[in-house]
DNA sequence: CTTGGCTATGCAACGAGTTGCATAGAAGGA
DNA sequence: TCCTTCTATGCAACTCGTTGCATAGCCAAG
């Protein structure tokens, strides 16, 4: 289970509650991992239970209180042991793929515009990528000598920016093809 | 659920039994979209009880019978209606970016040999996938005229490829990245 | 002749992930 | 004033996905 692992990490880069992990696997984290909330309080409640996390309850004014997690000693061996582990190589599952071979049944020129809409969101995260790089990273605002954990989250956002890059390619690829083959025989149906 | 969309599709593509799905989803259909034999199997049953798939016995010689689905057109029309319906853009779920950022609190050269292995995996699907580019699409065996299926599968494949060669090359980003890390302040810990 | 691998299908149990709903105080706009 | 949004946490029900196991006939290698 990559999400415990995932949280190990992210409160080891700097504690915080559940709502602002939450928030973190929106932006950060979450360029590689998702989870929702109610996945992360659930997990939260259970490794706090295993002696992996300490909470601290802390008061705040003029919002509710919340429940501070740091990592405990168990939590940072367990991380050190999974770190140590083979995983499995990761699959993709890419509804958009299955879609387009889909659309050789149906009429292909009605995916493009879904086609589209995922260009646009894809062209937003690599934008947003990006700004973040700058601002962290590689801009005149970003610390100068960037130590080990930021050398590998600057390595792992790359990853993030190559991946949106080659996407929206990708996307531009299909569209083309997709173009050709409604403009020979539209609306052709080869069955 | 994106897995029945996957199996109408396979099905459309050609008819065939759970067992001659299930190789598919290491193969062509697998390279974005997985799925074990059981989840195949069940969700069969399922589909055929809603209608959506026929089902037909076929008796072998050395070898099992087993049961051919192809697609009813009730399962036709749920695909044409899921492809006409916006999906939400995938996000990834990458177990090996957690790791490389997680490797900061513990010894970033203890990832080094689980990054090769996943480079080496990635290299032997790139060139299964051009192999198979080769076979199917672009070869002196494949058909010159393709068709718009084929067109579509062909295009999918190439999103393949390009997943793979970005990958390759990030993984490569890094190794470099690790070395360089290691080879300043060898097992640094910066806690 | 026994062992292991391939085709072929399936059950049972569990863990992971999603969806809907609920609470509750504070802030800000219509 | 009411409505919405934000912070903050959580339960319950459900579906999806994984893992282990079981059956069973055929074939090939040792």
């Amino acid at each position: 289970m990559a999400l415990e692992h995932a949280i190990l990490v992210s409160l080891l880069e700097k504690p915080g509650s559940g709502y602002e992990l939450a928030r973190r696997f929106e932006r950060s984290i979450g360029y590689f991992w998702t989870a929702t909330h109610q996945q992360i309080y659930r997990v939260l409640k259970r490794m706090e239970g295993d002696g992996m996390l300490a909470v601290r309850e802390v008061a705040q004014e003029g919002r509710p209180d919340k429940k501070e997690y740091s990592v405990a000693a168990p939590g940072r061996a367990a991380l050190a042991q999974w770190l140590h582990e083979p995983i499995e190589p990761e699959s993709l599952r890419h509804d958009l793929a299955v879609k387009i071979r889909g659309a050789a049944f149906d009429d292909p020129a009605a995916v493009v515009g879904e086609v589209e809409r995922h260009r646009r969101v894809h062209s937003a995260r690599l934008a947003h990528y990006l700004a973040g790089e700058l601002r962290d990273f590689t801009g005149p605002e970003a610390p100068a000598p960037l130590d080990t954990g930021q050398e590998l989250q600057h390595v792992v956002l790359r990853g993030g920016i190559a991946y949106e890059r080659m996407t929206i390619a990708w996307l531009d690829d299909v569209l083309a093809t997709l173009h050709r083959l409604t403009a020979g025989a539209p609306t052709s149906h080869d069955h």
